[in-house]
DNA sequence: GAATCGAATAAGTGTATGCTTATGTGTAAT
DNA sequence: ATTACACATAAGCATACACTTATTCGATTC
């Protein structure tokens, strides 16, 4: 099941702040450690999860890989979110708002 | 930080699946074992972490202890998905319509 | 008040996981 | 071609985690 390597994906802190990362830009491996204190073989290891689970996808440039948020990860995290959404509280009002601000 | 403990809880299929369960109603304990094949033990230590998450939680009547959904949790991961509005797809529309559908 | 029952906790164990160092693979530069 | 570079893979290791059995705790019931 991929839900379960999402979660799993998402799991570790360390894969959150790379995908955190990737949101603001695509990166390739080695743009993405810097300020991390993390060695190349250990960022290597969790991209590879990451794109396993389908929340990062790679574009070979050369011999650098680019690494991009893959939007397919989120849109399953998002349907998994919507099966709760008689549980989702008042102030989700402001996922409203931001859904408002995304048709303009 | 509580966004981890959130993501690191349902990184486990079994505490996902007993999630779903108190989602469809509140229960106790015994009654989300049934068709669980879980000790009573394995299913406590579970119900914590999901507790400790604020995915869950607990309302104590008399020797039982009924469980049900904490909408706090699902608020946080609404939160967290919500950062990334920028990468999601257009098919994220079907989010868009369950919204609507809350508001009648 | 003794026994019973639902649930939590304690302690121990096998496996999963995230790291390390070492090495491999493919591409670009000299 | 040889060297350097970006990244992936292999192998090993320490820790985290999900489970087990045994025990404890608290509240009902007899």
């Amino acid at each position: 099941m991929i839900e379960h390597d999402i979660f799993r994906a998402l799991a570790d802190s360390t894969r959150r702040t790379i995908f955190e990362k990737l949101a603001n830009g695509s990166m390739n491996a080695s743009a993405l450690r810097k300020g991390m204190d993390i060695s190349q073989p250990a960022m290597s290891q969790h991209l590879a999860v990451l794109r396993a689970a389908g929340l990062v996808r790679e574009q070979k440039e050369g011999r650098f890989v680019n690494y991009e948020v893959d939007p397919d990860g989120l849109a399953l995290i998002a349907q998994w979110l919507a099966k709760y959404r008689a549980y989702w509280p008042a102030r989700i009002d402001a996922l409203k708002l931001l859904l408002k601000d995304m048709d303009q």
